[in-house]
DNA sequence: TTTGCGTATGATAGCGTTATCAGGTTTTAT
DNA sequence: ATAAAACCTGATAACGCTATCATACGCAAA
């Protein structure tokens, strides 16, 4: 607090001419709006006007104005132009964590095309608590953001009220829900669980186990489990090999993971993980200690991240479309920004098991 | 453009009572500062000030501040807020790709402090093009930062120029230069490619190569690779293995980097990968063809991620302290918006050679 | 020529908040 | 008890921009 406003001196305008003549480029404060009126000869609005409709100015004095403001170095202020119009161009976007590989695709398909539109993207992590996703909503809400992106469906009542409130256009991602609080474009994970275990089956498995993160943090994760050890049930399968983790999803876990399935139920003969990653783990301990794959274990992942293929033998998994959900939620997004009515509020995008050679 | 401001009819303000009583939540529009100011009795200024600085209000006062706060579901605009104080409190980040697992460890340094400074962040990516650089930064200072931070120490003139202007901290991370535009945090690449050859050369092998990406996409890599082969040259060996690619790193493009290499250079005994990825796909390709690491070929790679330590065998690589480069960066700022003068600007955090068994 | 209309421009009034300053009130010191 | 200091509070004026409305100027139609 260090800015005395009413002390400030205005800073009489350095002495210029529109002309590409030397100019002492402001070394009091940044330049503004006025300072750019001013320097061509006209006033604020059609400043402002050249610069966010150009077509509504006419073609001399918009000139004159892209030169002053180049002169100038003028930047548009976007934070007294949102307060202005009301519009900050602000998206709010809210992932688990960055830290898992999954959520990098996505956020891709958002800043494929966001940015370009002006929109600016506004990025906060939950780390996978949703106390932390009240108080961070809250925060991304202060700035006023046009609309708002989420990964998951599951929120606290606080949080849905909070969205629902905001009257801005919400899209829930990467899950599929019967309820959404206004747009949703995901997959089903229940579906997955249904097919991943009934692909484990019809190849003759008959000893499977689910390996993953604690439910509790893997929301998703968790809702696969539940129906794929159902599905497991249903066709007669033992369904209570399960291994799972307390740390954060990793290719160390995956191994880990695996260490402890080998020792808790050797006879396992096929393992679901929850990710690619941790089957990627998995696979390494298995490559350390000559256990053939998939001749003595199977192994599935999920995600298709580019690990699966990579590695020898390749990964069969589960192909979910993250970029695309990404591009979608923004295209969604826009259209219904520019006013045209979004017809279908909630897309299933699918997924695919993409089966290599650990199955 | 379908909100006309003058025509808003002022909604008259729905009664409501301190108590508890059933409240109707204004289905109008987002209460402000104002109208929590009229429920609790209050000027606007204290109500500003319960919520920004406690201590300067009556505890009876902030206690039905709150209350009201809370009733009205409040949640300060910052926008406004910014404008009126000139700090926005955001912080613009801007690296070269989310695609690229290194930059999330460095992401995740600076928001394990900044968020819960109140800072957000704007994160852009520039996808390795100087001229889309240009226009982040111009969009990025549109929201009146606080400070910057930014990968690498190479930019153009135009935004050098557009970050001395703009008056806040900068910090450029990721490399090490002895011209930083404000402060600087990273290591000397050159050094990293002294360190390495130097480290090949002395296990004995004799014929060593790089591979990487194109020099004018990786600018890091580049200039690793300068030294890199400088440094054989000094040592008297061949220096003229290099292979790159022009994709993106990834896990398969490494896989085609070795492919190459043994097709171009069969002669070659070891290699020095510009990161892990790309080293892991060397080794997945290596162990299809059942060539033996590091008895026929040695591998190193760069940055110890994951990936690298759980492979079989383990790839020896340089240990980047990514986490603790965004945690430093996030602390200098912090540092400096809070006053505290920041003696040294330029810091160098260093690296470390991880022997594993692919050396 | 006059009327009418469309187009381009500018003056003005906010947008929701905070810095500042000018009281009022309470506390402390004398 | 009284002056001085400390503390709280609120009125007011920005912050830099844009929506709106009014004005001015053509130019085509009458």
């Amino acid at each position: 607090m260090t800015t005395s406003r009413a002390k400030t001196v205005k800073s009489s305008p350095v002495t210029r001419k529109t002309s590409s003549a030397t100019v002492e480029v402001s070394s009091q404060k940044r330049s503004t709006i006025v300072d750019v009126a001013k320097l061509a000869g006209v006033g604020t609005m059609t400043v402002s006007r050249a610069l966010n409709h150009p077509e509504m100015v006419s073609s001399d004095l918009r000139e004159q104005i892209l030169r002053a403001v180049e002169t100038l170095g003028y930047i548009p202020n976007r934070v007294a132009g949102g307060l202005a119009s009301g519009t900050a161009k602000a998206i709010s976007v809210i992932v688990p964590t960055l830290n898992h590989p999954v959520y990098v695709p996505f956020l891709e398909g958002l800043y494929s095309l966001l940015p370009q539109e002006g929109y600016q993207i506004l990025l906060g992590t939950n780390e996978y608590q949703l106390e932390a996703e009240e108080q961070l909503i809250s925060t991304l809400l202060g700035w006023q953001p046009d609309a708002i992106v989420i990964a998951g469906v599951d929120h606290s009542l606080r949080t849905r009220n909070m969205l629902t409130q905001a009257r801005v256009p919400v899209v829930e991602i990467m899950d599929l829900t019967d309820n959404p609080i206004d747009m949703n474009v995901g997959f089903s994970h229940e579906h997955v669980g249904v097919a991943t275990a009934e692909f484990l089956a019809d190849k003759g498995y008959r000893h499977i186990a689910y390996a993953g993160m604690l439910t509790q943090f893997d929301l998703r994760g968790a809702r696969r489990m539940k129906s794929f050890l159902a599905t497991l049930k249903r066709r007669k399968l033992p369904n209570h090999y399960v291994i799972t983790n307390d740390k954060a999803s990793s290719i160390g876990v995956g191994k880990q993971l695996m260490i402890d399935l080998l020792e808790k139920y050797p006879m396992v003969d096929a393992v679901f993980f929850a990710n690619d990653d941790l089957a990627a783990g998995a696979l390494f301990e298995c490559q350390r200690r000559k256990i053939k794959i998939p001749k003595d274990i199977a192994i599935i992942g999920f995600n298709d991240s580019e690990i699966a293929s990579q590695v020898n033998p390749g990964l069969t998994t589960v192909a979910t479309p993250r970029f695309e959900m990404g591009r979608l939620a923004a295209d969604m997004l826009l259209r219904r920004l520019r006013g045209t009515r979004v017809d279908s509020a909630r897309i299933d995008i699918g997924f695919r098991i993409v089966e290599r050679e650990s199955t």
